[in-house]
DNA sequence: TGAAATGTGTTGAGTTCTCAACAGTTGGAT
DNA sequence: ATCCAACTGTTGAGAACTCAACACATTTCA
């Protein structure tokens, strides 16, 4: 992509996530977003469509990078290392996530986080769905709100125990429905 | 101005120093200083035509920066204000101000600041020039030298007293020249 | 030595960004 | 109520930047 775009996009969302912080969503203008970035308002235009649009790609963003930073961990699925890679990555980017989490996301970023993470659970359970008396909806939904809710908390507290702790209790509390996955799947 | 020129000078000049002081200045290329900057090479070569030119513009810009934070305190010339607001933009930009009174501005910059400071002070000794039995550029080069003997001297062992003590005993040091031209001038 | 890799400086076509101007909307003060 | 100031969203012309390609020089190292 031409670098341009790369560069205007960024800045463009930088001193969106600031505004952000510092007056909220409503008082947030494009004019203000211009000026601050250093960027014709009209430049703001060729990228988003107004600022509802600018949200929606902003979280989408951001969505983005927290996934990838499970994602390089070669082995993907439930493992130690990546937890800990996802919140080594969000204990780095804190000040944003919390901003994005908080009411300012108006809960888009919960749901769309929600929506990928039941996802995965869904894509992994399914494989061992057979000998399971239990409906996988259900599993799946337990599993989801479980590990977003322990994400939530520890961000909405900012960050009250270590990376290595908040992982580890993670992996333990999983430990019984991911037992079994790994015997069949590794 | 147009913002993108703006912008491309400030990125090409704040890698290009930054690149200074890594790796000095003959072993900087064009190269690394457009891939540094996230900057096609031949927009480099739009404004400056070879690196030689970019330290040039390079000194004469940061030679400006330091002359706007003494012109901008009103009575411009030999108070004390002019001088404390001086050592604090040195005290705030104290490593680039290093880097280019070092040997990686080849005297360059030296040369530059003085001239300017020498216009300066054979400007202000000519008008009350009649009653003085001295020569003119005598007593230019002396007072200028001294100015950017303690200048030097400050920067180059890394500011070994605070602003309000080089301030002070500067202008303690001047005060036989300026005692007089207050009298007429003011 | 001679070949490969890296750097220089330039060009032209294509894209993005800037700027100034426009008409229309909104919110707050008089 | 209405005026004013600020914001919105759009447009067209022109300037700046990107990219890929070029010929040429310099360095590296086998």
């Amino acid at each position: 992509m031409d670098r341009r775009i790369q560069k205007t996009r960024q800045s463009i969302m930088n001193t969106f996530i600031d505004l952000l912080a510092e007056k909220g969503f409503e008082k947030i203008t494009i004019n203000d977003i211009a000026e601050r970035a250093n960027i014709n308002r009209g430049t703001v235009y060729l990228h988003y469509v107004d600022k509802f649009d600018l949200l929606d790609k902003c979280i989408e963003t951001y969505i983005e990078l927290l996934l990838n930073h499970c994602a390089n961990s070669t082995d993907t699925k439930l493992k130690a290392s990546a937890f800990q890679s996802v919140f080594e990555y969000l204990e780095k980017n804190f000040t944003i996530y919390k901003l994005l989490l908080s009411n300012e996301g108006f809960g888009f970023f919960r749901n769309r986080l929600f929506a990928i993470i039941a996802q995965t659970v869904t894509d992994v359970i399914s494989i061992k769905s057979e000998n399971n008396a239990l409906s996988n909806d259900v599993t799946t939904q337990f599993l989801t709100s479980g590990f977003i809710g322990v994400l939530e908390w520890w961000i909405n507290n900012s960050m009250p125990c270590n990376v290595q702790e908040v992982t580890e209790q993670l992996l333990f509390l999983l430990e019984p429905y991911t037992k079994h996955l790994k015997t069949t799947i590794i």
